[in-house]
DNA sequence: ATCCTTTATGCAACTGGTTGCACAATTCTA
DNA sequence: TAGAATTGTGCAACCAGTTGCATAAAGGAT
């Protein structure tokens, strides 16, 4: 479980609020890991009873911002998780299970929805490259840079993937529907 | 959540006690679909209170296997859910994270962890690859075949982007630390 | 015959993530 | 200035997935 990390790595590199935190969620670390304002309130909490971050307390009483910044202790914590090793994750992906349905319950109107999310995709992909021009053109950027790089890398790698992928799908879904050899040739 | 319609395309394409199931997943629908023998005999339980799914039940008493068959509802459940148009999910991936904290904790021991992880993928892609030539080779493929041959297409996709990302990762890694330039350059 | 391992099944507790709701303060608008 | 929408915070209930344990039968090994 990565979230407690995430926040720990998005504090440091900015004191946030929880909502700060939720919109920033959606960009950056967001491409790969999704959170919940919810989740998020919930896991500050845990992080500040840990003693890993804490909190600036706001100005009046409820409703007003709280902002949360790291602790030695939480960045510690965060080095010590980098470094601990481990395997990858099985992915799932209820798409596949989708098509491998599909291909039993014979042809439907799934070819509809790639098309969507082709577009989908497509649009992501071109979101990415976006923020790639505009923030990744250094000459000679640091290793924090690259590295920040490298994580927009993947996501444009991905949703290439996709794109890819969903071409080739539509493909075997669009072509008009033939009985199998042994029928055809009667 | 696709569980249970994983389990009714299993089932469809044979009929099945709980461990075989289990066994066959971490095959096929495995590739993007995994799940513990626990899972699979709750929502098979499901699944039959359901009336979507019976049980043939076993010769003796406890201890015998229990072989589920996909009954009519069943089948028009899994066509119904086939044709729901769904988003692609924001897939969650605690390695960028990862990488993410790794650019502001500064340099650690993560290439040794990656060179591990490239190696378990190559792996991965050369399984899916004996698969691939074993059961995908006919000249003129069933409609099915060609869907079931896309899945593991993906499959084989996505590690080889794992494999090139993970090249990608230690070029940065394994590059000597140096300084940021403005510090450089006194 | 008795013990040990393997196969098949299942319960119970826990954890991470999602959903629905709520409430306080601020800002915008009629 | 009163009411509506927006922003920031949070609780509680729920659901999916994981982990740990338990039990029953079958098949070998000694």
């Amino acid at each position: 479980m990565s979230l407690p990390h995430a926040l720990i790595t998005a504090l440091l590199e900015q004191p946030s609020s929880g909502s700060d935190l939720a919109s920033r969620f959606d960009r950056s670390i967001g491409y790969f890991w999704h959170a919940t304002h919810q989740q998020i309130y919930r896991e500050l909490g845990r992080l500040e009873a840990a003693g890993w971050v804490e909190s600036l307390p706001p100005e009046s009483g409820r409703g007003r911002k709280k902002v949360y910044r790291v602790l030695p202790a939480g960045h510690a914590e965060l080095q010590r998780w980098v470094a601990e090793g481990q395997d990858p994750q099985p992915h799932r992906n209820e798409f596949m299970v989708r098509l491998r349905a599909e291909a039993v319950v014979g042809p439907t109107a799934l070819a509809s929805d790639i098309q969507r999310r082709l577009q989908l995709h497509q649009q992501k992909l071109a979101e990415y490259r976006a923020i790639e021009a505009r923030d990744f053109t250094r000459e000679a950027p640091s290793r924090k840079a690259q590295l920040q790089h490298l994580v927009l890398e993947a996501g444009i790698m991905q949703e290439t993937l996709w794109i890819e992928f969903s071409t080739k799908a539509l493909a075997i879904l669009v072509a008009p529907y033939e009985m199998p050899p042994k029928t055809r040739q009667a």
